[in-house]
DNA sequence: TGGCTCTTGAAGTCGGGCGC
DNA sequence: GCGCCCGACTTCAAGAGCCA
């Protein structure tokens, strides 16, 4: 059989189809608007193409289709297609394809995977978080406590400076951002950053990015990272190699991109300059909210409350000395006992947790970005 | 609460171009 | 002529938001 030198409309869809499954083994589900970014990203019809290819792949038993719980759809690797895969050499495809793939966090996954794409499209070479967690990535041995601690994304530029990557689009205990300070302190501790020789890459961690849809978030890690260098646990030089990128995407997982990067060191100057941006957001905003200080004990405690499925209840009596009791119990507190707590404990309690969330400042992503952009317009020359 | 509109994702159809 | 890629246009369904 004569092969042409130029591949003809059969040989590409089926280089094609073989791309999409290829992406599919290594992000463990994609949608047809992902997969066009992916295999066909110059290409003004590419969300056109991914859809056709997904089409004949599900015709032909090589895919299934998921339903996300947020509409849309999202493809897996069928058994069939992880034995064609295997057969085309892919050693890492799954016996049993994709089809127990669970998608309990498609926010999160879907943020991985799209900060992933991008990533890739700017040129560095990722590792996604499937990969990582079938261990198919070059993965640093960090452990704080008795848990090792894993990256949700691993990027890598010019095959020698590795990215750790934290999607944070969820709360997280203050102590479980610590740990996050631990990693950083591990991996960016060293002069030339943590080195790493895997089998599946060579180089050296060097910095560390902090993703979120969510800019509290952002704010939460950059406050532990601030309490830990006030504290000495950490040292300060390492601000700078800490990224933190605001990324927008709608609850319906439309990916919007990058909405603004900026370095932790950067953002801490930022905060402490805070009285700054404050007057900013008042004049964008001019009805803020009312100070904590004004507000009642009740209310205070309401608040207090509020933050009960993000905290632990133990936490929170604690915190306030009370015996421990049920949720139900706390929300629903007599107001003699209120009066009982300290209202300077609720206020600090509070202040320690809502000052740098969106209900205190009205901080959103947008701000952010004009944060960002008000900082950039600065002189950098006039700024003391 | 129901109807309407808009947005978004998935999929169908058609025609031009290309290689065999 | 056939089979495929590619681009453009269209249709359909589901969800969200708005309004009477």
């Amino acid at each position: 059989m004569a092969h042409s030198k130029r591949p003809d409309g059969y040989e590409t869809a089926q280089a094609n189809r073989h791309q999409v499954l290829r992406w599919l083994n290594r992000f463990g589900g994609l949608t047809t608007s992902q997969l066009s970014r992916l295999v066909w990203p110059d290409m003004s019809s590419g969300q056109r193409m991914a859809q056709r290819t997904i089409h004949a792949l599900k015709k032909g038993g090589l895919v299934i289709r998921r339903q996300l719980p947020n509409g849309g759809s999202t493809y897996v690797l069928s058994e069939r297609g992880s034995r064609l895969l295997r057969e085309l050499g892919v050693t890492t495809a799954s016996a049993r394809g994709q089809r127990d793939l669970k998608f309990e966090k498609p926010m999160h996954r879907f943020i991985c995977n799209e900060f992933a794409i991008d990533r890739h499209l700017e040129g560095l070479r990722i590792w996604t978080e499937f990969e990582i967690q079938r261990q198919q990535a070059p993965t640093p041995r960090i452990t704080v406590g008795r848990h090792r601690k894993i990256p949700d994304l691993i990027t890598q530029a010019n095959d020698v400076y590795l990215s750790w990557v934290e999607v944070e689009n969820a709360y997280k205990s203050q102590s479980r951002l610590l740990e996050l300070v631990t990693v950083a302190d591990r991996l960016l501790g060293p002069r030339d950053g943590f080195e790493i020789r895997s089998k599946h890459a060579e180089g050296f961690f060097t910095n560390m990015v902090f993703v979120a849809s969510n800019l509290s978030r952002l704010i939460a890690v950059s406050r532990c990272f601030s309490v830990a260098f006030e504290k000495h646990l950490i040292s300060w030089d390492i601000a700078r190699d800490i990224e933190l990128v605001a990324v927008s995407m709608t609850e319906r997982l439309r990916w919007s991109g990058t909405v603004g990067t900026v370095t932790l060191e950067t953002f801490l100057i930022a905060v402490e300059q805070y009285t700054d941006i404050q007057k900013v957001l008042l004049d964008e905003f001019p009805e803020p909210p009312p100070r904590l200080e004004d507000l009642s004990s009740w209310t205070l405690w309401k608040h207090c409350v509020s933050l009960f499925e993000e905290d632990t209840v133990e936490e929170l009596c604690n915190e306030f000395e009370l015996d421990t009791a049920s949720p139900d119990a706390l929300k629903s507190l007599p107001d003699n006992k209120i009066d009982c707590i300290d209202r300077n404990q609720m206020l600090a309690y509070l202040r320690d947790r809502l000052v740098w969330r969106d209900a205190d400042v009205g901080l959103n992503t947008e701000f952010l970005q004009q944060c960002m952009n008000w900082y950039s317009q600065q002189d950098p020359d006039s700024s003391s």
